[in-house]
DNA sequence: CCAATTTGCCGATACGTTTCGGTTTAATTT
DNA sequence: AAATTAAACCGAAACGTATCGGCAAATTGG
């Protein structure tokens, strides 16, 4: 029995009210009702479903009785909100249809799941507009952390968005920018750019081509610098037109894929720093009707699945994606769980998976 | 000032416990503090913030001050639980790796958007558990409904999980038997395989193979049945080894791709009924070393960015991925809203693509 | 057999919002 | 000038859950 002057009058009126408007078409079950089901008091309840405290063994499967036939479904939003933590963290890539992000954000789903976390996924398709609207509203949704692979585009952050103090790790990319973060992971850019390029000067290259992205992104800015330096390496200048800025896009791989085939002096290989500029490339290649590997090499970073199908078979610097999603996830739960760490950047190793898209030049 | 008796010492006793076990790092800001930097009421500063209901220009000024100086973020947990309502709604697909399915999500993301719902993406990778796990997050999540993509595969689904009340569109797949939901959208699966099928007749083949999803999905069933019908239409007996049931990912597409062009009687066409399996099958014929299509062709179902890069270019039956899944998020959004309508199926048009993979069989 | 534990359960409170009904002050009407 | 109305704001009560201190009853120890 209610201790106090009966409010249950009071209650059924509100009710109606807050129903009148809007007529929520059926109300979800409460904790409530189980308890009134079980004849139990709701802490009961709630100490039975988090299955600790002492609830005798009779109780518990009364409980468990009225739970199953009233179809009780927990409300999360009700029990973050007292817990103060939603047990859940924000995944947010530049662009889903990119199977390398896709392979990351399961890694960081998988491991997030056997440390019991719950991934909301963001897709801001290389917009920074998108992304902030995904980062706001994940804030807004009290997640515990975020994995953030920022979009690269000139025109960069505007505004600098301050999440609460949601901690952030970046996967991936990177801001070049010192920007305040739990953690970072991905590969080292310069030393798998300057293998690669290697790679295709042990073949004989001395006129190569490079598609990166822009300038404003730390990653894209180490694969550039990584290419300079095998270059200078092998004592060659750099040609200041054969550089060329994409936005990590099979469109933009497809137009500056275009320009250096038409160059008046063009490359004997082109080495695109993802593999979505990769796929233009090829389609520019294709559709100049150019034979490769024999008449341009082509060189991609970043594997996926289908990489394979093509003609002819893409040969690629693999990144282990999957592994950079579950390591971010980690330092980021480690951190949210307090087990801290130093923010130190952690770098995974690249591999160079060679196919059949690379070959010595014709000698001319 | 408060009017009872004193709750200071209370609330600072309470949140000095709450906060002495698992140590979060910093709360965050409150409407209240907003309120009190803002010298209002809390219910002045809700009211400002949903633009609703007088509030003064001077007092709404000295708000977005105190709320930009506070970088206050609005508690979206509170917010739904006081509303009843989140605003969002989840997408589940079976294949996020599937282009197509990232298509279908893109385009329920951008109407949700427009229509102010928030989306939550989930990727049951073609696992019953998975998803499962997906819903029933989602539904204690108290998202406002569910666009359903089920996963296919034999074992089908155990236990029929129930979902509150949340209200479910099924997409692209759907369950063959009785299963409530309140819309439903996809193509017209029998007679886009009919008229894909009827292609690949009109091209002289006479013997074609299929690798079509499992029986427990009434798209895969439908797709079968329309193949079927084209064969009935043109007097063909269909042969039994002919029909290969795969599980739409492209392992399977491989594997029975192998066995269709290893078997006896080699067929001279092979249609599959989803992009992955497409790719598979093609994977098995450059294992093989067929020339595609002069030896074997093959016709696929979805389309998808990449297909153009393949070699022969894929000729496929496109399916408008993007307004199957703007589609979906409308008619789930109208019906939360209480804009009913009859839950009859809506079907899309389908187009058949015509590229390089397909051409009339050698006489031998 | 009584005191001290332990076991099993309950009531009340707070998490951060929104909303409804009031209340005060200012503006308008009679 | 008094009475009505409008404008601007505030207090209190939920939304559904978890937790903490209490309180009986059952169990134990001496």
């Amino acid at each position: 029995m209610p201790t106090g002057n009966n409010p249950h009058a009071e209650n059924r009126a509100r009710r109606a009210r807050l129903k009148s408007k809007p007529r929520p078409v059926k109300r979800h079950v409460t904790i409530r009702e189980v308890a009134k089901a079980a004849g139990a008091s709701v802490s009961t309840i709630s100490a039975a479903l988090n299955n600790s405290d002492y609830v005798s063994a009779r109780m518990r499967s009364r409980i468990d009785q009225a739970v199953k036939t009233l179809r009780y479904s927990p409300n999360d939003l009700a029990r973050s909100l007292r817990l103060q933590k939603t047990h859940s963290i924000a995944v947010v890539v530049p662009d889903l249809s990119n199977n390398f992000y896709i392979e990351l954000v399961r890694g960081a789903k998988d491991y997030s799941t056997s440390a019991n976390y719950t991934v909301l996924i963001g897709d801001s398709r290389e917009s920074w507009e998108e992304e902030r609207n995904y980062l706001v509203s994940f804030d807004r949704r009290r997640v515990d952390g975020i994995v953030r692979v920022p979009p690269i585009t000139p025109g960069a952050e505007k505004g600098r968005l301050f999440l609460g103090n949601v901690p952030v790790v970046y996967a991936d990319r990177h801001p070049l920018d010192r920007d305040s973060y739990v953690g970072r992971v991905g590969v080292d850019n310069t030393r798998a750019a300057e293998n690669a390029t290697g790679y295709l000067l042990s073949l004989g290259h001395r006129h190569i081509g490079i598609i990166t992205g822009d300038a404003s992104s730390g990653t894209s800015v180490e694969r550039l610098q990584g290419f300079l330096r095998a270059l200078r390496g092998a004592k060659i200048r750099p040609d200041r037109s054969m550089i060329h800025n994409g936005h990590n896009d099979m469109e933009s791989g497809h137009f500056h894929g275009m320009r250096l085939l038409t160059s008046a002096k063009r490359p004997t290989a082109i080495f695109c720093t993802n593999n979505m500029m990769a796929m233009g490339a090829l389609a520019a290649i294709q559709e100049i009707g150019l034979a490769c590997p024999e008449e341009i090499s082509l060189l991609g970073f970043d594997d996926f699945y289908w990489a394979t199908l093509l003609r002819p078979r893409l040969t690629v610097v693999r990144q282990p994606a999957r592994e950079i999603g579950m390591i971010a996830a980690r330092i980021l739960i480690d951190h949210i769980e307090g087990r801290l760490s130093v923010p130190t950047p952690t770098l995974l190793n690249t591999q160079l998976i060679v196919r059949d898209s690379c070959c010595p030049p014709k000698k001319n």
